[in-house]
DNA sequence: CCAGCTACTCACCGATTGGTGACAGCGGGG
DNA sequence: CCCCGCTGTCACCAATCGGTGAGTAGCTGG
C-alpha cells in the first residue's frame, strides 16, 4: 500500500536499463501525498522536510514545488486529506446506541477518542507537533484537526444537550486534554505520570479512570 | 543575568583590543548551562544544538564537547539541575494547609501543578519535548522530569490516603495528564478542544472545570 | 514529421549542521 | 627561569538542508 503509487515501466524481461517513472501528474501528486502522510506518522514532524518527503516519493524535489508549491502548500494539501478523517472513525452503530443521557454520551465518547487516537500514528504527530511549535504550517494542520475533532464530536453529539450547571465546553476540554495527552505520552515513552501504558491491561485501567472521571461529573 | 556569565577583560579606558574571555573554567561551564536551559526554554527543542548553544553561550561549541562530553552529557547535565525544581515549588504555607480530605489534597494539588507548569516554560518545553521525540536524550531529561514531578506530589501528599475502591494512580495519572496537556497547548495555541486559554478569565474556567472533576471523583 | 507542451531529472547554490584537529595565550610548579 | 597543562579560539571537514535554473524525455496536435 505504502509504494503503491511508486509505478515503474515494465522493463521488458531482464529489466535491465534504469527503471523509469511513468509520466502520470496524478499519481505523482498521489505519491507525494501518501509518502509525506506515511513520513509524518512514522518519523515524526522532526525529520520532515522536502528532501525527507520527496526521498520517499521516490520522486525530485522539485515536483513537490511545482505541485504543491513547496513544503506549506503540501502540509496545507495533507490537511484538506484530513477531513475525510471523520467518516473513517464513526463507528456503523453510532447511531442504533442508546445513549440516555449525556454521561453515556460522553463516556462512551471519551472511550471512542482514545482508541482512535491510539490507533492514528498521523494524528498522534499532527497532535504533538501543534504542541511543540506554533509556525504557520502547523497552524494550518492545527486548525485541520480541531475541525474534524469537532464536527466528529458534533456528529456524535446527536441532539443530547449537555446538564445545566456545568460549564460541559470547559470540563469536556479538559477530558479531552486528558485523552491526547495519555495517548501522546503513551506512544512516546510508554508512560504517563507514573502510571505504565503498554498493555491492554494498562489501557484498561486508564479508560477505567476516564469513565470514573466522566461518570463523576455527568453521573 | 543572562549574559552574567559572559565576563569580559577589563580593557583598558576605551577598550580598543578584542575583548577577551577571562579564564573561568567554572563560569564558562555556569554559562554554558544557563546557555542551554534558556535556549531550551524560549526555542524549544527543534533548533536545540551544539552550535546554537554556544553561540547563546558566547563560547566555542569545542569548549561543550571538552566539558560535557557533546550534547548528550550537556543534556543530562540539565537534568541533574532539575531536581532543584522541587525546592523552588513547595508553597511555605504548604505544612499549614487545612488538608482535611484526599479530594482537598488533589485539588490543591492539581491547581497548583497547573500554575507550575504554566509558569515554566523550560519544563513545558521538556515536556512537549517528551512526547515528540523517543531518543536517548530526551529519556534522560524525562526520567528527571518525572522524578522531580514524583518527589514534588510525595512531598506535597504527605501522610493522606487515596481512598479505598478507586484506582488514584490512574485517575491522578489522567488528571495529570489533563493539566499537562491543557498547559502545552495554551502556550502553543492558545486553545485546547476549542476552549480558549489566554485571558485569566479562560484559565478560571478551566481551573473550575478542573476542580469539579476532582471533586467529583474525590468528593 | 516536427513544434510545443508537459512531466520529470539533474546539477548546483549558499547556509547550517555536528564534529575534530591544530594552535594561541596565560599561569603555576619543577 | 622555562616548560607543561589548562583554557579558549579558529579553521576546516563532510553531510544535509531548502531552494532554483537549466536541461531532458515523452506525448500530442497541427
Amino acid at each position: 500500500m505504502l509504494n503503491e503509487a511508486v509505478i515503474l515501466e515494465n522493463s521488458p524481461g531482464t529489466g535491465e536499463g534504469p527503471e523509469r517513472r511513468v509520466r502520470d501528474r496524478g499519481a505523482t501528486e498521489r505519491a507525494i501525498i501518501v509518502a509525506a502522510k506515511g513520513l509524518l506518522a512514522e518519523e515524526g514532524f522532526q525529520n520532515f522536510g522536502i528532501n525527507a518527503v520527496a526521498r520517499r516519493a521516490g520522486c525530485d524535489k522539485q515536483l513537490i514545488y511545482r505541485y504543491y508549491g513547496g513544503l506549506d502548500g503540501l502540509v496545507e494539501a495533507i490537511g484538506a486529506d484530513l477531513g475525510t478523517w471523520v467518516k473513517d472513525r464513526i463507528p456503523e452503530d453510532a447511531g442504533g446506541m442508546f445513549l440516555l443521557t449525556y454521561g453515556d454520551l460522553m463516556e462512551r465518547l471519551s472511550l471512542l477518542l482514545l482508541d482512535a487516537l491510539r490507533n492514528d500514528p498521523l494524528m498522534r504527530r499532527i497532535l504533538a507537533w501543534e504542541i511543540s511549535e506554533n509556525t504557520e504550517q502547523v497552524r494550518r494542520l492545527s486548525e485541520a484537526r480541531s475541525k474534524a475533532l469537532a464536527l466528529w464530536l458534533e456528529r456524535m453529539r446527536g441532539s443530547l444537550a449537555p446538564p445545566k450547571g456545568v460549564d460541559a465546553a470547559a470540563v469536556n476540554a479538559v477530558v479531552i486534554a486528558a485523552i491526547q495527552h495519555l495517548v501522546l505520552a503513551a506512544a512516546a515513552g510508554g508512560q504517563c505520570a507514573g502510571l505504565s501504558l503498554k498493555t491492554p491491561k494498562d489501557w484498561e485501567k486508564a479508560a477505567t479512570a476516564l469513565k470514573r472521571i466522566v461518570r463523576g461529573i455527568y453521573g
